[in-house]
DNA sequence: GTTGACTTTAGCTCT
DNA sequence: AGAGCTCCAAGTCAAC
């Protein structure tokens, strides 16, 4: 396994397509977790630790979720309302910490061990000015992040501004370094562009490199994982697209449903990491072409002609699935569903102590479902923490972090209806 | 336990 | 730029 795994990272052959494939039909959905009061907005997988998911919140809050040990988690709590996780990377010179960009204003600089944030910038008027996208360019120490009114801000990993300018007519609501030239840079905007520059000359919108129009706002634009010669962006419509590298012509469009809504997670289409295979889930419309008997899939295509090649679904994790995301082994893949985390892999051996674990978890008391809530505790190998809705927006203090972190240990197994009445 | 009101920093169009 | 309308998911909470 391993073996094919190396063998697909530096060869990554046409031929050799199939066993990734197969690895990836062959998912099941292996844990959840419900450790927010708010749905999820951000995934990022650690760059090294394969089992190690950082989760953003929609109340600003974020969890390392250690996916294979329980009680392991580490949290940093946000401010509640109108502190939404927009996007987040690990911090690649201390891979325990994690950059976010928030709507409340900031990009934050976030210490699990210290439980402090290093604020690097704050636009200071967090109701029309908020940060939206954000990535980390390692070898030239900078930080890119996208503002909802269209600005690209560039920064020092101290926060210094080096660049600051509106290139979009409205709100970036992606930015990435390319993984291939350390000097490029996509930003994607609900202005219904995706836009190529070249941050070395980068100085207004005239200095854009390459400019690929959408007929939607787009939510996403990221850089193929394999060799980064391939783009792949997901509009607010029925598009997935995918551009060739080096002129970046419009090599595939896959028209899939997964339209927008303003109170959902906007949907992102994202790469396997060592096969160029595209991963979506799928806004239910019975009228779409092509639509199954289950309308909430996670899709998975292949790039080069947008092949349906797998659908993901448990019928007990029935939500709307906008954000997925393969591990960098690519053999688990995480989604943000609702308020849900889930969890899929090739079917594992659970040990001994687990089994134990769950099975004492799921016999504890009062931990009944209503026939409204969704079936995610019935899963055997559902884990949830969930602490009651904040009141209004306060400080976050040591206390708030100790109280959330003694109701993080005790409410372990029902991720359904076990809120206070 | 069930039901329904309420809440939610989005995007589009018109002025 | 701002008001008002529309997209209609998924949770909380109070009343019954």
């Amino acid at each position: 396994m391993y073996l094919t795994l190396i063998l697909l990272y530096f060869f990554p052959i046409q031929s050799l397509y199939s066993p990734m494939i197969e690895l990836v039909k062959s998912m099941e959905l292996y844990r959840t977790a419900s450790p927010f009061d708010r749905r999820v907005t951000a995934l990022e997988w650690h760059p090294t630790k394969s089992d190690i998911l950082a989760v953003g919140s929609k109340g600003g809050d974020i969890i390392l979720w250690d996916t294979e040990h329980f009680d392991k988690d580490k949290i940093v709590q946000g401010i509640g309302a109108a502190g939404s996780c927009q996007a987040m990377k690990f911090w690649p010179w201390d891979r325990d910490k994690v950059v976010s960009a928030s709507i409340n204003g900031t990009v934050t600089l976030h210490d699990f061990e210290l439980q402090t944030g290093t604020v690097l910038a704050d636009t200071m008027n967090s109701y029309d000015h908020w940060y939206c996208s954000l990535d980390v360019n390692t070898n030239r120490y900078i930080v890119a992040a996208g503002r909802n009114q269209g600005i690209l801000h560039l920064m020092s990993t101290e926060g210094r501004k080096i660049f600051e300018y509106r290139l979009h007519k409205n709100k970036v609501t992606h930015v990435e370094f390319s993984p291939r030239e350390e000097w490029m840079l996509c930003t994607a905007s609900t202005d219904c562009t995706v836009q190529l520059w070249d941050i070395r000359f980068i100085k207004d919108r005239k200095s854009v490199v390459e400019k690929l129009v959408h007929d939607k706002p787009v939510n996403s634009a990221y850089f193929s994982h394999t060799d980064g010669c391939r783009l792949l962006t997901t509009d607010q419509g029925t598009n997935i697209r995918v551009y060739r590298a080096p002129y970046w012509h419009l090599e595939t469009t896959i028209e899939h449903p997964h339209r927008f809504f303003q109170h959902i997670t906007p949907f992102k289409a994202t790469w396997h990491p060592l096969q160029d295979l595209i991963v979506c889930g799928r806004y239910p419309d019975k009228n779409f072409p092509g639509s199954g008997q289950e309308l909430r899939t996670i899709d998975i295509f292949e790039a080069e002609n947008g092949k349906t090649v797998a659908q993901l679904y448990n019928p007990s994790s029935n939500g709307l699935c906008p954000l997925n995301k393969f591990n960098w082994q690519g053999d688990a893949l995480a989604t943000g569903m609702g308020f849900h985390i889930l969890l899929w892999n090739r079917q594992k051996l659970i040990s001994r102590k687990q089994l134990n674990l769950m099975e004492s978890m799921s016999s504890k008391p009062g931990q009944s479902s209503s026939s409204s809530s969704r079936n995610l505790a019935s899963d055997p190998l559902s884990s949830s923490r969930q602490r009651p809705r904040p009141s209004k927006k306060k400080k976050t203090t040591d206390e708030d972090i100790d109280d959330l972190k003694k109701k993080t240990k005790t409410k372990t197994s029902d991720n359904t209806k076990t809120r206070k009445k």
